[in-house]
RNA sequence: GGGCGCUUAGCUCAGGUGGUUUAGAGCGCUGCCCUUACAAGGCAGAGGUCCCAGGUUCGAAUCCUGGAGCGCCCA
């Protein structure tokens, strides 16, 4: 087969995609294998595929391609969220970019139309995702609003209502007034803004005097139910059981005090507006204060507002400041920096607003699920997450789960003849009717409450549902697979998903959801900042594939992504995976140009063959140790460099024929290395590997279903870390004398221990393979004007009259360094407490380091005085 | 205000539980090479008070305390 002498992703990447999925390979059913479980966390269908997408997937992969060729029964499942608040909002622009308007739909005719849009990107995002090489079982794919998934939902919200754990209230929630809706208090994002503080003036009933207050919201004074300050504020204590005038609207307000007020802040003043400040309406509830709302959910003023009514918030604001100026009521405006609450969706501040919704009562559910991670039965990586678990966990509040919108899962309650208290709750309105008629009589009349839950209600269930478990507990996907082996997340939804899918698996189905969180980085782009779209700073995922091939896609991203760190994306990291894709290809190419020989194999060839056998398998057992403590980063960059420098740069060119001939024994040898590489590397880029792979002769089924490679046993070796470096500088430093013109065909090496000189003589014939050396000789003492050198911990020479200057000055700076390195190591050995209390193989290691350099200083020095001389 | 983290080469980052005779990688930089696997390459090389100050220790980039700068999460 002929090669390309550049690799060429594009199509093998599609061939291996297709072949993989026509095989079907990747489907499991359960059996007498161990299982290897993991679930997706599903991508809305809201969007494309960007970059945090592919490290969470790539990082998925790895795991589940390493397991299954490990010997696990590995499953992967893959999914997509309906994201009921995201989808929307999309929805709803497409509708009005079609002149559609939502408020004339039904809420049927929208559902149409957004099933029809959630079809067509549910596709884009599934097809983008395969293009990545994902080995996840399709067959298995499920999403939120399935039929079986939103029974599950329904289910879960029948279950925790009838176990008390989930209620109706009127609360202070989080009201985005773009999307209308509530929000859960994890989907208000916070900023530090710039904004002004006004200080206003509220004349004392029957005084002369004024309170002054500080407020960042003077629209809001129309809706100032009393003033608060703290009771031991001597400046305010006379004023406490008097009344002032709210400014511009006249109304009489008493003056409080409560403990909640900061003498520090602003006056020491407060404004109490129960209806839209949570603290606030904790003290108007404390001291039975009225409740006024002056604002329309879309945060227009209503008729309660007066002369501000039907203004945006901010106009009102405007018009107030105006009017407390005119009537002398301002005292002073002072910039500020103050934190806002912003919708994580509209990126528009959060309205505080009383709202009657439904909510999870979390303490009894988080408290099994704490436990579960503080004493490690569910294992985070890295360690540090736990923290952070465990500040939310302790603090939790309720849940408010309920969404003004129609895409989702709609609330299974319904109302009893009109009433908004009297209602019944079931898994359908057929069950709704049955209990009803118990309940009530025959002539009811129900009416199901128009909201749909959050999102988050049904993907909390995840793990558990996508293996059926609600409608069927003792199914036998379920008892294989869960608990799940890895879930693969960032540390962004830790509180969105991760705490909650954690408490989902405790409180229905008594056991963990999962035995680890992996959590990995945020990627963000080179300065640092989030990638989103209002930046334009998310790249185009889908070029870049076609640009650099989706292999180094992930290698790209996964060189520089250790646990738990960000990631500052830069196309310069793919054009390393893609420099790498090519350096394997072409290595392979060269490997497949040699003919087997009927030959026997030379002495270099043998020596090269056993030394990297010893290399092969040493990166084997690092690389397996890495991967299993989830250190893929590290594990990659190891087979970089197994690949591109000890295979690529050391092995191959050692043993490269001049004639393109090898002996068939060398060949095969050669095969099993390539082989044995090939599957290391092939979770992190499975199509070329699988593509190579199929290239080397005789190679039968898939890589991606391949044992993957175990250390053996390495000490029949004579190999050690210094006889591997000594051998590489050693070769180093020769290939500079040649390149200076000299032409020394005999090494000299200054003979040490016998058995430091058997972990190097094997390597002997690898120099000979290597540079233009014809032979080594194992001296006392070396050959008078050769030049000495000093390589990993021996001391060589050869014969280069050329090069007396040069060395003259090398040695006088190897002799400084030397004289240097041995001080101090007598400094450490005459120091007592390190004889005696350092454990004793440091202190043997010690006493080797001064021998050998007190042996190479002298060395050194003696060469110098002899070059001088001559 | 509380919590977590980061600071190592020009840039981006690695450096389990303290001890590898010389602290690493990629990119960038310098010199020489289009040597029939690969110029997306080869060979050789330069480049580091490991943020600062104390401390623990025989020994600290690594552990502790304090400080400076930066980032994230929560309130």
């Amino acid at each position: 087969m002929e090669m390309e002498t550049r690799y060429n992703p594009e199509e093998i990447e599609r061939k291996w995609i297709e072949e993989w999925e026509r095989a079907n390979i990747f489907h499991t059913e359960p059996d007498d294998r161990r299982p290897y479980t993991i679930v997706m966390p599903p991508p809305n269908v809201t969007g494309v595929l960007h970059m945090g997408h592919v490290l969470d997937n790539t990082l998925q992969d790895i795991l589940i391609r390493r397991a299954r060729m490990l010997g696990y029964n590995a499953l992967w499942v893959p999914g997509t969220d309906h994201a009921s608040i995201a989808t929307e909002a999309k929805v709803v622009a497409w509708l009005k970019s079609m002149g559609i308007d939502k408020r004339d739909l039904t809420r049927e005719e929208f559902l149409k139309y957004a099933w029809e849009w959630k079809e067509k990107h549910e596709n884009i995002i599934i097809t983008q995702l395969k293009k990545l090489g994902v080995s996840c079982d399709w067959q298995r794919k499920k999403f939120t609003m399935d039929p079986d998934m939103s029974w599950a939902v329904i289910h879960v919200f029948v279950e925790l209502y009838n176990r008390g754990l989930i209620y109706r209230d009127l609360k202070m929630i989080n009201w985005d007034p773009v999307a209308q809706t509530a929000l859960s208090d994890e989907e208000v994002v916070y900023k530090e803004v710039q904004g002004k503080l006004y200080y206003v003036k509220y004349p004392i009933v029957g005084e002369d005097g004024y309170i002054v207050i500080a407020t960042t919201r003077p629209e809001t004074i129309v809706a100032d139910t009393a003033i608060a300050v703290h009771p031991e504020d001597g400046r305010y204590r006379d004023l406490i059981g008097k009344q002032a005038i709210v400014p511009v609207i006249n109304r009489k307000v008493p003056i409080i005090a409560d403990e909640y007020v900061d003498p520090e802040f602003g006056t020491g003043a407060l404004k109490v507006t129960p209806a839209h400040d949570p603290k606030d309406l904790e003290i108007g509830r404390r001291h039975n204060l009225e409740v006024i709302d002056v604002m329309n959910p879309d945060a227009t003023m209503n008729e309660n507002s007066g002369v501000l009514k039907g203004l945006s918030r901010e106009s009102a604001r405007k018009k107030m400041v105006e009017m407390l100026k005119e009537q002398g009521l301002l005292e002073k405006v002072e910039d500020i920096t103050h934190s806002v609450g912003f919708s994580e969706r509209t990126d528009v501040p959060i309205e505080p607003r009383l709202s009657k919704q439904w909510f999870v009562k979390m303490k009894p559910l988080a408290e099994p699920a704490l436990k579960a991670v503080l004493e490690g039965e569910i294992k985070f990586i890295p360690e540090r997450f736990i923290n952070t678990y465990r500040q939310w966990m302790e603090n939790i509040h309720d849940w408010c789960i309920s969404r003004q919108l129609w895409w989702g899962h709609r609330i299974p309650v319904w109302y009893v003849n009109g009433s908004d208290n009297e209602f019944v709750v079931a898994h359908d309105e057929e069950e709704a009717y049955k209990i009803a008629r118990e309940k009530y009589g025959y002539d009811v009349k129900l009416e199901q409450d128009p909201d749909v839950l959050d999102t988050w209600f049904s993907s909390w269930l995840w793990p558990l549902s996508v293996f059926n478990y609600f409608q069927d507990p003792e199914n036998k996907d379920f008892k294989y697979y869960y608990p799940t082996t890895v879930l693969v997340t960032g540390p962004d939804i830790i509180f969105f998903w991760v705490a909650r899918m954690i408490m989902a698996g405790y409180a229905f189905a008594k056991e963990k959801p999962f035995h680890d969180v992996y959590f990995h980085g945020i990627i963000r782009d080179k300065l640092g900042r989030k990638m989103s779209k209002s930046l334009g700073n998310s790249p185009d995922v889908l070029k870049l594939i076609d640009d650099y091939g989706a292999d180094s896609l992930r290698m790209g991203v996964l060189m520089s992504s250790p646990a738990g760190n960000d990631l500052l994306f830069d196309e310069k990291l793919l054009e390393q995976g893609r420099n790498f894709a090519n350096k394997l290809w072409n290595a392979i190419r060269l490997v497949l140009s040699w003919q087997p020989a009927e030959e026997n194999p030379t002495e270099s060839q043998l020596a090269t063959i056993n030394w990297f056998e010893w290399r092969l398998n040493e990166a084997t057992r690092e690389v397996n140790r890495l991967m299993d403590q989830y250190r893929l980063s590290e594990a990659l960059k190891l087979l970089y460099s197994l690949t591109w420098d000890d295979f690529a740069s050391w092995f191959l060119e050692a043993i490269k024929p001049k004639d393109k001939r090898l002996p068939k024994e060398v060949i095969g040898k050669v095969y099993d290395f390539t082989d044995h590489i090939l599957r290391l590397l092939h979770p992190f880029i499975p199509m070329i590997t699988e593509e190579l792979w199929h290239r080397i002769p005789n190679r039968k089924g898939f890589i991606a279903l391949s044992k993957y490679p175990t250390a053996k046993d390495l000490s029949q070796f004579p190999f050690d870390e210094y006889s591997d470096r000594w051998l590489k500088e050693t070769v180093s430093w020769l290939r500079r004398i040649f390149q200076e013109g000299e032409k020394p065909e005999i090494l000299y090496i200054k003979k040490r221990e016998e058995d430091r000189m058997q972990s190097i003589r094997p390597l002997y014939p690898i120099i000979y393979a290597l540079t233009n050396i014809k032979d080594v000789k194992e001296v006392d003492e070396f050959p008078a004007g050769s030049l000495p050198a000093l390589t990993g911990t021996f001391l060589v020479a050869v014969e280069a009259p050329g090069l007396r200057e040069k060395e003259i000055q090398r040695l006088q700076r190897e002799k400084k360094r030397l004289g240097d390195l041995l001080k101090a190591t007598q400094k450490k050995l005459s120091n007592q407490n390190f004889i005696s209390r350092a454990p004793q193989h440091v202190v043997e290691r010690e006493n080797q380091k001064f021998k050998d350099i007190q042996a190479q200083l002298e060395m050194v020095e003696e060469q110098l005085e002899r070059l001088i001389k001559t």
